[in-house]
DNA sequence: AGCCGCTTGTGAACGCACGCACAAAGTTGC
DNA sequence: GCAACTTTGTGCGTGCGTTCACAAGCGGCT
C-alpha cells in the first residue's frame, strides 16, 4: 500500500527505467517457451528470425521485445539460447518460484490441480480449497483439499502470492475477497464474473465463452462476406486483409 | 474511421459487420453476459454509466463499442436491455448454433466436455476425439468419444465449426491439421503449441503458463518497485479505475 | 407548449503498438 | 587486415484503440 493516486502518468524522468509494454511481457513468455524447447534440442544460438518464426511473430517486433530487457544478442549471430533464456526469466521475475492457491476443485479444478505444467514451470500448486465437505480433505496430486475458511492461515504458511479461482460465478467475489485478505498479490479468474479487487491486486481472467464468441463472430463475419459468392472483391477496403488471422489468445477483457 | 466526406448517409442497407476491432468484439461478449444477469433481474433499460460499471470499462468506452453495432440507446434513458441483448447476439453470430468438436480427453478435456457453460450459450459439444483406446466409446454428458481418424467424417456429419485442443503439445498441430482438413473454421488451442494454419482459419489460444507468467511480472515488478529506485511506469495506461487494475484477459498472442 | 435534466453518440486528441527499413556491429573468408 | 556478409537494435511513419468532452436528442415536469 505505498500511493495510491501514484500520478505518475507522465512519467518522464522516470520513464527511462524498464516500463514494458503488456504485449511484450506476454510475448516474451512465448519466446521463453520456445527458447526451453530449442534448448533442449541442443540449439546454442538462434537468430531474431528463426525464434519468431517459431513463434509466429514479426523478427522486428521480436527484436523490440527483446531490446525492452536489455541488449543480449550478438549482431552477424543472433542470440545465445541459454543466456536468453535467462535475461527472460530473470525479468518476468521465474528466477523465484510463486506459490499458487487454487480454489473450487471442481470439473475444471480438477484439472487445474493435476495440471504438471504449472509446477514444472515455477509456479508450483501449494494450496487446494473448496467448500464442499465431501471435497476437503481429500488428496489431489499430493496436496489435500483444505476448507476455503483457512484460506488465510494456508496461504500464509505456504507462502502463497498467486490465487487461481475456478469456483462458479457467484462464489467468485467472495472467494476473490478471502484470497485478498490472505494477502494473495495476483488472481487468475476461471468464473465468468468481473471481479472487484483493491488495486494493488493484479487480476487476469479467462473467459472461455468469450474466447468462443469471439470465433463465433468471425464465422459469422465470414459467411457475410462468402454470401454472395462475389469473391475476391478488391474493392472491399479491408477487413479481411491478410488472411491468417493469428489474433490469438485473448484481447484486453475487462478483469 | 471509413468516413470519408459525408456521401452515404441515407441509411443504405445493414452493413453492420463493417470492421469492428477486435478489442471491441472481446469486450461485446462481456456486455452481452451482463445483459443477461441484467434480464434475468428484471432490468428493463440500462445507462452506459451502469452497463461500464458492471463490466470494468470505461463508459465512453462502452458507448463507442456499442456505436459498431448500431444505435439502439435511448437518449436521457439508456439502452433497452432486451433489445441490446438481441443485437449484440446478432452482431457476433450468436443467433445460430455453432457446434463445437473437442479433440483431446483427458483431464482438461473431461472437464470440457462436462462444462455446461458451452452448451448454454449456443456452442453446443457436437463431438469428442481421442487416440487413447481406453477412451475412444465411452461417454461423456452423453456424447461418445470418437477416434481422431473419424475426425473428418463426424465433424462433417455434425457441422462442426468450432474446433477445441486439448492434448499434449506434441499432438496438436496434427490433430489442428486434420481438424482443418474436416473443415473447421476457428479452433481454440489449449496446447501450448504455435499452430500453423491456413490463412482461412482462425485460431485463439488459451495458454494459462503465459497467464501465470504475466502475474509473475507483476509481482516482481512490485517488488523491484517497493524496493525503491525504479519507479515502475504503470505501462498500463490506464487499468486503473476504482484503482483496479483491469488488465485481463491475456494479451494478443501469437497463435 | 416549452424548458430542463439526463444520456447517447461521436469528433478529436492522445498514446501505444506494429512493422519497415537501415545504420551499427559483429563474424567469416580470403 | 580487409571486404563481404549476417544480424542486431532502433528511429520513424502509420494505424488502431482509448479517452475526453460536448452537441444533439429524448423524456418528464411544470
Ligand atoms: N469446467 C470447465 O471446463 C469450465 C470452462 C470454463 C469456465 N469454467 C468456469 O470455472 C468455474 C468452475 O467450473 P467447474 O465446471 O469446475 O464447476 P464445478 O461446479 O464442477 O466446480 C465448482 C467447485 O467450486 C466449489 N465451490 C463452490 N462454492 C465455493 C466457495 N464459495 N468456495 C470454494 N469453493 C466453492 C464447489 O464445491 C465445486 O467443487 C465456473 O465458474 C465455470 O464457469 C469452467
Ligand atoms: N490440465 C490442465 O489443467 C491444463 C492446463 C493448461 C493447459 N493444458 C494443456 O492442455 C493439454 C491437455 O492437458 P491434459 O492435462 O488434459 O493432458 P492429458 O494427458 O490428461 O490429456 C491429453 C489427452 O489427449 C489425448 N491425445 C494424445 N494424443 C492425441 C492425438 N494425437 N489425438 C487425439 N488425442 C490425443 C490423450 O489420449 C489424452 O486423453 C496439454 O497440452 C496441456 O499442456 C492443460
Amino acid at each position: 500500500m505505498t500511493s495510491p493516486p501514484q500520478a505518475d502518468p507522465s512519467g518522464s524522468a522516470a520513464k527511462l527505467v524498464r516500463s514494458i509494454p503488456e504485449a511484450t511481457v506476454a510475448r516474451l513468455a512465448v519466446y521463453l517457451r520456445m527458447l526451453g524447447e530449442l534448448a533442449e534440442q541442443g540449439a546454442e544460438t538462434v537468430s531474431s528470425e528463426e525464434l519468431a518464426t517459431a513463434t509466429g511473430v514479426n523478427s522486428a517486433k521480436l527484436r523490440k521485445d527483446l531490446s525492452y530487457i536489455g541488449s543480449y544478442g550478438i549482431r552477424g549471430v543472433g542470440y545465445e539460447v541459454a543466456s536468453l533464456h535467462h535475461q527472460i526469466e530473470r525479468t518476468l521475475g521465474l528466477d523465484r518460484q510463486q506459490a499458487v492457491a487454487l480454489v473450487g476443485v471442481g470439473n475444471l479444478g480438477h484439472a487445474l490441480a493435476g495440471y504438471s505444467g504449472f509446477g514444472g514451470r515455477g509456479f508450483p500448486v501449494a494450496a487446494l480449497f473448496d467448500v464442499d465437505p465431501d471435497l476437503v480433505g481429500i488428496h489431489i496430486n499430493g496436496i489435500v483439499v483444505e476448507h476455503v475458511r483457512d484460506i488465510p492461515r494456508v496461504c500464509a504458511e505456504r507462502g502463497v502470492t498467486i490465487g487461481m479461482i475456478a469456483t462458479p460465478g457467484p462464489a467468485a467475489q467472495s472467494v476473490c475477497d478471502q484470497l485478498v485478505r490472505a494477502g494473495v498479490q495476483c488472481i487468475l479468474n476461471f468464473a465468468p464474473v468481473v471481479l472487484q479487487v483493491p488495486e494493488q491486486v493484479e487480476v487476469r481472467k479467462v473467459d472461455l465463452a468469450v474466447e468462443l464468441q469471439v470465433l463465433a463472430f468471425h464465422v459469422a463475419r465470414r459467411r457475410a462476406g462468402d454470401a454472395s459468392d462475389t469473391v475476391v472483391a478488391p474493392s472491399v477496403a479491408n477487413g479481411v486483409r491478410d488472411g491468417v488471422h493469428v489474433t490469438n489468445g485473448s484481447a484486453v477483457l475487462p478483469r
